[in-house]
DNA sequence: CATCTAGGTGGGAATTAGTGGGGCTTAGAA
DNA sequence: TTCTAAGCCCCACTAATTCCCACCTAGATG
């Protein structure tokens, strides 16, 4: 279970470290894939095998094929390296609007990466509204 | 397993290199045929013997013939050679628009190999609808 | 207040991956 | 048979990746 969140920063080899809370439950090899609302989403290998069994179960239509294509094309296995450190490829960056400082926060079962300014920006909106979407929440059950 | 996207090149002699996390799994051989959605799937030896074998089932109606002609009589058997790069037929080529650059990605089971400008055409529009995409199969469960 | 330790960051060096091309071999056409 | 074209094997160059080590800062400790 991950909580919290941190400000680290990528290097010019496109490497950002990893919380040193989160290394012991992540394991030494993770994957890094893209996630919503913008951001990305890093996973254990085991967290990411149950995820791979959901996105098997997409129909195969054009939607569930394409569904299917951006998740696991989108996903980058990599080692992490003696420091804590994770690779992150372009496609991957760009997609999140990733430049240099961003956060890494825990969320459950994975955890995200965010650019700074977007995750700044996202919580503002949801702290301002959080009353209103925990009424919607409780008015579906 | 197959995930993650790379951008390679064809040569003059109509080669492309796999990136070199696939090889292993590849094999020293491999099928290249057609896949859906305009692009070519390649497939371990392994893996052909358990498509063909799901073409086999398709029902014998119009669309089930034509769907298994377009796999199985495109499909071409190549050796990877020493640099693990494998030789793409012209037919193949000109029914997937491949040009120059291309971009080879993991999507599970299979890899596909997409002409990188009608790659990134698809993966845009897929990204525009995803999580409205992935809202509608959430529902279903 | 000084020192020590752990976590985060930067960068050099060795290795590997991607690409290009020469030239031999085989198959098919004339 | 001979010519031609395509496939295949091998070598070579360059750029990217990976591995490893060192520094630096902040918080903890005595």
């Amino acid at each position: 279970m991950f909580i919290g969140e941190y400000r680290h920063t990528f290097d010019a080899k496109n490497r950002i470290s990893l919380p040193a809370k989160f290394r012991k439950d992540l394991g030494k090899s993770v994957i890094v894939t893209r996630g919503l609302d913008r951001c990305l989403f890093i996973y254990s290998k085991a967290a990411w095998k149950k995820e791979t069994e959901r996105i098997a179960q997409y129909p195969s239509n054009g939607a569930g094929r394409g569904l299917a294509r951006l998740m696991l094309s989108g996903a980058s296995e990599t080692d992490v390296d003696s420091a804590g450190r994770v690779l992150v490829p372009d496609y991957l960056k760009s997609f999140a609007g990733l430049s240099v400082k961003s956060v890494v926060a825990g969320v459950n079962e994975r955890v995200e990466l965010w650019d700074e300014k977007a995750w700044d920006a996202y919580t503002a909106t949801i702290e301002r509204d959080a009353d209103a979407l925990a009424e919607s929440l409780n008015s579906h059950s």
